[in-house]
DNA sequence: TCAAAAGTGTTCCTTCTACACCCATGT
DNA sequence: ACATGGGTGTAGAAGGAACACTTTTGA
């Protein structure tokens, strides 16, 4: 385990980093079990070096959890709550830690940079979940993925983070075309209104989806998808322009 | 001047704030001019105490340079590229500024403190320009409203902070109902309409401005304001609940 | 031939936009 | 009376939602 202290971070100042995912028709956030005995959990999250950008200690952060890099990842909040702290957290895992000698230098170093009130800049991704092989970190016990509608409880304000990371995803999926970021470079119309309802939680009327995402003039169409299910076979489409799907309109 | 070093803020990390207020027809931010010399414009900015939520600093900020409180305040950015640094600038101030010792153990600390890289967060208010008169602290020469369109060039990246803060605002515009912090507590509805066409910097067609304006259903019509002109006298209006006026929408 | 699921079209309704017209006001 | 600017109505265009119908596929 390294110690943050020692090294040239900036202080009091984190990444949390919400990962989206699809699988299994259900919208997923990828989370870890801290390697601890208590079951905490918490989002990817690191620190950024002295001379790097926070996009990059957040690409950085997602990259060692998720071996992929240049995947869609945006800045949505900062939490900066006084109250914001370790502090509470901490004392709970050493009393469940006992082993742990937390008194000697290192451990004393590392207790000091861990217990300062943090302020936290939020960044979600979206993946292709079938890309990734979740990673731990010599932090994590485990890493897994929950679905975004059942998670379990976070430590300190996690839970927060990852609704208002939804809530941000929500507003910018129309204007951006970020959603196709979490499916397979090919999919048919079904999945992707199947991607939109998890994601908005509710159903769409499945002619005016088709029509409104078309409308966009973003997919092309592409072959037909036999899948020997004994009805018509659907299109599979495709991004005309990947590049394009991760910019934003331009303003001003 | 005060050696931010030497207290209690949490290290390389600052709020810029984008005070937006208008008048004349146009719309201004609040730019100081530092009292150096050279001709150094910033926006005004602070940093964290230790104890103090992030809005709270931005508010203070606020009350420092305008006065007033409980005024509309959004968190818009954060700006956190590691090449963000004041060195530059510094340096120029100094070169500029020989008879600043800058090589006393009171400066030394200063310029420190000061040469770090800053991560900061961006924050932009919306005021009644009529409520504020401007103040100096002492790192200020003088400090005055610049049309938001006709900025001077400003020290490090302030001038890309206030461009994403009008841009975040015209996207925030509509779903709450912001625009109205900027106007005194009664107007007429061409009043609000020139207040948009200011901020979007564009023309609305008069009907269906008011139209739309009052389908939102958030203005109670007042008394008629006689101006002594020769033609039909215009309603003022008022917001009907100020504090529903700075609600977001809930989602989830 | 049939059920299942995909694709397409049509109607209705709401919303936005442009144009037109009427009304109040002071000279 | 009339010029000026404010208030309102309406027709047409555009966009979204609900419904119906047709097509393809394998059993």
């Amino acid at each position: 385990m390294h110690i943050p202290s020692e090294q040239d971070f900036i202080q009091q100042l984190s990444i949390d980093c919400v990962i989206f995912g699809y699988e299994d028709k259900k919208l997923k956030v990828l989370v870890s079990t801290l390697n601890f005995n208590g079951n905490f959990q918490a989002l990817p999250g690191g620190f950024v070096y002295q001379n790097e950008d926070i996009d990059d200690a957040a690409n950085r952060t997602l990259k060692e959890r998720t071996g992929i890099s240049e995947i869609y990842l945006d800045q949505f909040f900062v939490f900066g709550k006084a109250a914001r702290k370790n502090q509470n957290f901490l004392d709970e895992l050493i009393r469940l830690n006992p082993q742990m000698p937390f008194d000697g230098k290192q451990n004393k170093d590392q207790y000091d940079w861990f217990t300062k009130r943090f302020v936290s800049i939020g960044y979600y991704a979206l993946v292709d979940i079938k890309k990734v092989i979740p990673m731990k970190t010599d932090l994590d016990k485990s890493i897994q993925w929950c679905n975004v509608y059942e998670l379990p409880d976070l430590i300190i304000d996690h839970n927060e983070i990852v609704s208002k990371a939804l809530e941000s995803l929500r507003l910018n999926l129309d204007k951006k075309l970020l959603a196709f970021n979490l499916l397979s470079e090919t999919f048919t119309m079904k999945e992707a209104q199947e991607l939109y309802e998890s994601i908005f939680n509710k159903t769409f009327a499945r002619n005016n989806f088709q029509k409104k995402i078309l409308d966009m003039d973003v997919l092309e169409r592409l072959e037909k998808k036999f899948t020997g299910a004994a009805n018509k076979a659907p299109f599979l489409y495709r991004i005309k322009d990947k590049a394009k799907a991760d910019e934003s309109p331009k303003m001003m």
